[in-house]
DNA sequence: TAGATTGTTAATCGATTAACAATC
DNA sequence: TAGATTGTTAATCGATTAACAATC
């Protein structure tokens, strides 16, 4: 089974190409050679092809990549071609505004069911799926076969709703609360720290406007 | 005013020191090592010592570093010693969501206002702050000194919202639309492309799986 | 003073870019 | 066949880790 690891950082590139092919594949291109894709994308072309090669040879010589083969495969690797059953876990705000996010299930990200902590929420339907309680969670999980979860609980129920989760199967947690998880082998998880984003952000500005003071009059 | 240039990688791990520190201090912890530091947050001492040292030296031989203290200046770093005043734009599921983040104000984030472009959302209030128009949007980013966007609109309107935003003196756009802004120099752009995250995720529960074909009988 | 721990230099490791032979 | 462009090796660049002298 032994596949050659492959870098954290080429697997964050891959959604972006993904995204521009699918771009390109709207626009009916047919074909694009790594020089072209590089100037839209703004990374070297060296890069697209190196990156690209980790998951073997997509391109032909003198002609470049077929736009549409390599969109599906690269929705292959991703694992874009097989249905993702997911649930909400935390119908918050943010739970709720995920699960009207329809783009997902595009992409085969299909939400099956969302959950609670709190009984004032039991039985509110959002997008059509009814808000349940986390009693429930355990036969819904086995029943649906899901293995995602989207964790969008506050961070001090989040660690223990995390071990609950995990109990019960669930293989991969996209994480929104702004804890780091600890989880065994085999269980994924894939952090959304949206206020570390915003800070980042507020670094650069600040870091900017410092860098520019002479420029002021 | 040429500051040795920092790199990314480094600033990306900075609100992530400044989450750990502030749990400390919560917990009232007065001092660390970068040793006792790198095992809760599961990095090198080494690492800790020289991203630290990228800003001056805030620790003290055969002591460590003081957590307040440490806490404080990173804070700085990171501009979160002075308020900014944030815009919405774009006040669907997501932009409602992000409306209703509290945790971002501790921080010195303020959301003052609130847009979109749909007729039927106009004067709506979400957690006291009325939706406005765009035609209104040049006038309140100048009385109200706006330097930070938050956009959440889908990614056909997204790109001319963008350039209204910069025209009209914005300085940092929070992206969360799935495009690229192109931005002058001067505008920094942060990106949140969830979509791309939960691909990432998808790509590593997939990954997983077919290495481990093998384990089940 | 002795022990602890930083700040910093040097060594290693990994990722990106450049170059070019292979080949369509 | 000639031109274009890939796949891949080699060179470069940057980031991480290790080591240790400086110093509290």
């Amino acid at each position: 089974m032994e596949a050659k690891q492959i870098s954290k950082a080429v697997i964050k590139r891959l959604p972006r190409y993904y995204r521009y092919l699918g771009e390109l594949l709207e626009d009916n291109v047919e074909r694009i050679s790594s020089n072209d894709l590089s100037k839209k994308m703004r990374v070297t072309a060296s890069q697209i092809r190196q990156d690209l090669n980790n998951f073997g040879g997509f391109g032909q010589q003198g002609y470049g990549y077929n736009v549409k083969y390599l969109y599906t495969e690269i929705g292959k690797i991703l694992g874009l071609d097989t249905v993702h059953p997911m649930v909400i876990v935390g119908a918050g705000n943010l739970g709720q505004a995920l699960a009207n996010y329809v783009e997902f299930e595009k992409r085969g990200f299909k939400l099956v069911g969302i959950f609670d902590v709190n009984p004032v929420l039991e039985g509110i339907a959002v997008r059509g799926i009814e808000i349940q309680m986390i009693s429930d969670l355990p036969f819904f999980l086995k029943e649906n076969n899901v293995e995602i979860a989207i964790l969008t609980l506050p961070k001090n129920k989040a660690i223990d709703m995390a071990d609950i989760l995990i109990e019960n199967g669930i293989k991969a947690i996209w994480n929104f609360a702004h804890v780091d998880l600890d989880t065994p082998d085999g269980v994924i998880v894939e952090n959304v720290h949206l206020s570390e984003s915003l800070m980042t952000l507020s670094y650069n500005l600040s870091q900017y406007r410092q860098e520019h003071v002479d420029d002021e009059k």
